[in-house]
DNA sequence: GTGAAAGCGCTAACAG
DNA sequence: CTGTTAGCGCTTTCAC
């Protein structure tokens, strides 16, 4: 292993003198800084990070952790955030995929973070932000509104996509709309019903009971749900799933059932996911401007360790993608 | 920060002790790891990974390089990767999730890594695995074949699958075959048409030219790819496609077209991705076992790191998955 | 401008 | 069994 030293030794100067010129320290001859450059780059030497981290107190390891790998989080939503991070990220850093853990024994999870990024979906994270938080490093939480306002959140404004979608709906004159959840817990889940309700509510509809069918964000919940919706007495004409996964399960069960799309029965989606324009029909679905979101994340955690002052609060409006399935 | 001479101070040991306690030496008493154990815990001593790193040479990062995190590469591939290897990684590890750089400046990367896994797509990855070989750390070389067999080296036999595929359609007495191919550069495309001619070539079955049309492994590009086989004055019973995104995106070109699935044209996949039991009809396609397959990827590494010996170049059994599109 | 020396937190001879 | 000492590769006072 090449170290600075080694290079002292061929420029004839000390390891200090050659640490300075590859930090482009101003206290450096501009010649000096040259030579230097040039033998570490014949020598092809590469700097130990560890020995730079433990020096630097910085580690230039940026956490991403997930609520749930596996379940609740359609795969296009991770890699979208994953490629919004790395592309932001400046190339020294590294990103570090994690799931999140729900145990308590965080604590015992080594400090080597220069910052973290959560992609949170339900407030069964609080503990393990709070526990991040401890350790006085930048976080930026994604994806779900916080309470607490100390920290940095970047969210979508869900609630008034899923409210436009519903009132775009209601003024193609349909009135009999069913809605497929998504997982309770999750927050978001709670927000497009929430704009799904307002919609209704402002029209001074009434949706039956039934027509609230439980989800869980995967593409089997969505298929039972419209399963279940299609053999009511009085189908739905309109279904709102709260993701576009569930959405393309309910349109495999409209077809198994013979309903046509967009005709006998329309389909909407959240997320405007990479499949959305490919299924049959085309999806109708409300966009979430994931990579972007996860852009300015990555955004605001260089801007904290740059100790710049930045707004905690970011929301990102959510827009209409109308296809053809409804 | 607490660092183990506080720990020393307070239990009135010298640092070096506290060390080995915590390090479960067999040099020191047990009552004494006991006690040195307790007051780590209630001063809630941290280790610092910089500072073992150093001393150790040992990062605990773990690099993943995927070949195009943009392209070429599904959502769902990727994510059951990183899933393979994270749930498989001792938790004392990090996973460090990069694009693979084409750039020849890869020379320039800081050396911290433990071991690397790359997702290798096409030989265009070869001189960053070169490179990546130089620094001297074990690397497995996930998904592709190589000629270097040096390296370690986990791949299917996607060739094979296909060719089983191929033979059980021609047992079907279907004769009329198309395929929709892989981006060229990929050895999965190449593997995938290899297949595809053995059983066609068996049967002494000639495919007209105008049955193998490119694609390049995205939803368009297969729904392109079917509607131009379609198109065709005498257009084929049976398409199969290289990977399940194409047929999503060639069984909408059939709806599109009005062409009933599997009555009047059959569509195969690859991959069995999560999608493929939700397309209308549900998919009949290949199963890679990609998780199981980066699971021995960490696997391998980590034996690697114990200085274990081990076989270099592993296999891995495609099979069929019979659903309803054929 | 440059160098000598100290030190980041940890592990590992070596000595007792 | 435990402590002393040195050193991993780097940055940073403090002198010159």
């Amino acid at each position: 292993m090449v170290t600075i030293k080694d290079i002292a030794k061929v420029a004839g100067v000390s390891h200090t003198t050659v640490s300075r010129a590859l930090n482009d320290s101003p206290l450096i001859k501009p010649e000096t800084k040259k030579k230097i450059a040039a033998i570490a780059e014949s020598l092809h030497y590469v700097p130990n990070v560890n020995a730079k981290s433990l020096v630097n107190q910085k580690s230039y390891i940026i956490g991403l952790y997930f609520s749930h790998l596996s379940i609740g989080t359609s795969d296009s939503f991770l890699v979208e955030v994953i490629k919004g991070i790395s592309d932001t990220l400046p190339s020294e850093y590294t990103l570090a995929v994690h799931e999140l853990l729900q145990s308590d024994t965080f604590d015992e999870e080594p400090n080597r973070l220069d910052g973290a990024i959560v992609m949170s979906q339900s407030d069964r994270d609080d503990g393990f932000i709070a526990a991040l938080s401890k350790k006085n490093i930048p976080i930026v939480v994604l994806n779900r509104q916080l309470q607490d306002a100390t920290l940095m959140n970047v969210t979508s404004n869900d609630a008034q996509g899923v409210y436009q979608m519903m009132t775009y709906v209601l003024e193609q004159g349909f009135r009999k709309i069913a809605m497929i959840e998504g997982i309770a817990s999750f927050g978001s889940a709670r927000e497009r019903r929430k704009g799904f309700m307002k919609a209704i509510q402002e029209k001074q509809l009434v949706c039956p009971k039934e027509y609230f069918v439980a989800g869980d964000y995967s593409l089997e919940s969505g298929q039972l749900g419209a399963q279940q919706l299609l053999a009511l007495p009085e189908p739905p004409e309109v279904i709102f799933c709260a993701n576009d996964d569930m959405a393309i399960g309910a349109i495999n069960a409209c077809h198994q059932a013979g309903r046509k799309i967009p005709e006998e029965i329309g389909i909407i989606g959240f997320d405007d996911s990479s499949f959305s324009p490919y299924t049959y029909p085309p999806l109708t679905t409300i966009r979430k401007p994931v990579y972007e979101m996860s852009q300015l994340a990555a955004t605001l955690l260089l801007q904290a360790f740059a100790n710049q002052v930045v707004e905690q609060q970011h929301f990102f409006d959510t827009s209409l993608i109308i296809r053809q399935s409804l």
